[in-house]
DNA sequence: CTTAGCACTCACAAGTTGAGAGTGCTAACC
DNA sequence: GGTTAGCACTCTCAACTTGTGAGTGCTAAG
């Protein structure tokens, strides 16, 4: 067993090269303990520690660096618990119920393959509308002449309201039922259909039809938008295959942009739908694409998803490949999405 | 709009360098033409597309690469469609319709998680049973004195057989009941609980209950082992972030490794499940871990799915954090599962 | 319009140098 | 004995220097 003081100084050598990689020296030490020792101290008994197989120097005269055993003997006796903040622990867990909750396989199969397919790094981003953003609702009727006070309950919050004045009266039994059906169909998150369904009901010019869509063009108005967005980095490591990001700063930089939703969503604005869009170096706005080009596609799975769906790579790129597997796969990914619709594919098989 | 000679020259140019990326000299396109030119006529040529934009040098004297805007004149009106051999069609809806199956996306979660919390590099590694192998049996009685005949397709195509040799003779009614049991239980994918089901129904030692055993027994060995890999490597760019892989070989070198699922069920072989594993340097096999650690854990999320989870960083990491970080994490993931099991949490807000 | 030839430019690799960090050793000190 | 100060020594790293080769632009002739 070792000595503790020799234990106290590795333990804090392994510390030291921890937090900062730099190999460490005699003098980095010295404010490091309770009771002051010299350079020349710790110098000795770092020589004993190399001596031991516990500390390696690179060269012969640059600071020591921990071995592996160094390293074992570390993780096995000498590092001190880490204690997780209650904080810490609690974001954590909030974070992976979300994600577990928001994941989108299909958009993620989608990537990989992507990747795996045109040896690039593909980048797919999923905005889905919650959609949830609607509570309930009150009407409230201020005379018999039409007027109305509407109040739109919205995103667990905030209130609106608005006074809506109707061209004709409408009986306040109506009102209540209305209110009734519309805070129904917010429950059973089908507001978006409430709209025909009631001019169907009840003829498309009826006072009660006018009245449902003004209080419908109301809560639309007051909808705060919230939207859940999922973003797929896959194949990171094949960009740094090109020798443009040989540099790492540079490939670590894009990547991180392109990991970001944000980045990542004004990268696609003005997106031509549908279509593959070519974004050619400083044709993408951020700055740190101005040596990468960006081939994309957009892709909507239902009315509330949307996605765009491309890869990433130097200027120097493959264009006329990359165009088209991206619409081959487009396509494909068309096809699978119109059988699942239609319920045929993915049962086991027979 | 360009003369023929100069866009021909163009797209050569660029599609030169798309393949090579090295700037592009005069000499060595000379053999790129039906009509062949002089080195010299080309550089008269490329020194015109640079006038107008479409060229650039990086310093005076070095070949010439397309700029930006060649890029975007290649793309609009110079290149060639690529076709895609139907094999590659082929291949990709194969890929697409396997990943959208297998896709695990709580695993995925999980590795995106980690490697948030963590900041290093995640992996995780699924491994799931299919356990589809048998497909269905067949019992032919040989005789009246017990002997049976018994025939199991395995795994689409491959038969195995065997003779079962009764202790008591089964009637021949029995034996077609009990091939009808457990081709249904096959199809209904719980082959593994009929063995008690029969047991109780019957009587631990009925001779029905004996030879449904024996049958039983027979599958089990038959069955082929028919694993489903996924594996999810997240935060590949956070390696970067780390000095000892700035250099892009290494870290390519690295995740190329973490990404392949050969690699990584190599590495975990000898895991103690359920702790918290820390290989160190070179107690990694491979080579290309030499210079890093792994940190990790087994999960097992039902019988037949088993996984692991983990991080990779350089030797000098912070162990003791990420040790409390994945640990924790391990400890969340179980009670998650647990309310799940119960059918718990994962109902919308109240 | 095309080509041959030549002078010129510049990046890159190899070699050189000096400063700085860190060591090991020795001798003195407690 | 353990600890310290001092000094010579080693080695890396960055800055500078140099020579070579690739590639150009220009000119003059075909």
């Amino acid at each position: 067993m070792l000595p503790n003081r020799k234990q106290l100084i590795l333990k804090t050598i392994i510390e030291s090269y921890i937090s900062s990689a730099e190999p460490v020296g005699s003098k980095t030490l010295l404010g490091s303990f309770d009771k002051p020792l010299s350079s020349a101290t710790i110098r000795n008994e770092m020589s004993e520690l190399e001596e031991m197989g516990l500390l390696e120097k690179q060269h012969v005269s640059s600071g020591r660096v921990p071995s592996n055993t160094a390293y074992r003997l570390y993780v096995d006796h000498l590092m001190d618990q880490y204690r997780m903040a209650s904080l810490e622990l609690e974001s954590m867990r909030k974070e992976m119920e979300n994600k577990m909750r928001d994941m989108d396989s299909l958009l993620l199969a989608a990537s990989r393959v992507v990747s795996k397919l045109t040896d690039h790094t593909s980048v797919a981003l999923s905005t889905k509308n919650l959609g949830e953003d609607v509570r309930k609702i009150e009407l409230i009727p201020m005379d018999s002449a039409g007027m109305l006070y509407a109040l739109v309950l919205i995103c667990e919050k905030s209130v609106r309201n608005r006074v809506i004045k109707l061209s004709s009266p409408v009986p306040s039994d109506n009102i209540h039922a209305l209110t009734g059906f519309i805070n129904m169909a917010i429950a059973e998150g089908r507001l978006d259909r409430l709209n025909t369904v009631i001019a169907q009901s009840f003829g498309e010019n009826s006072p009660f039809a006018v009245l449902a869509q003004e209080v419908l063009g109301f809560i639309n108005e007051s909808r705060c938008e919230r939207f859940n967005v999922e973003l797929y980095l896959e194949g990171a490591s094949k960009l740094l295959q090109n020798r443009e990001y040989h540099d790492v700063r540079k490939a670590g930089e894009l990547l991180d942009h392109m990991a970001d939703p944000g980045s990542v969503r004004e990268l696609v604005q003005n997106a031509l739908p549908g279509k593959i869009n070519i974004r050619i170096g400083p044709e993408n706005e951020d700055p740190a694409l101005s040596e990468a080009s960006f081939v994309f596609t957009t892709y909507s799975f239902d009315q509330n998803s949307r996605g765009i769906i491309g890869i990433v790579a130097p200027t120097r790129m493959d264009y006329a490949k990359a165009k088209a597997q991206l619409a081959a796969f487009v396509s494909m990914l068309n096809d699978i999405q119109h059988k699942k619709e239609k319920g045929i594919g993915e049962r086991n098989e027979p």
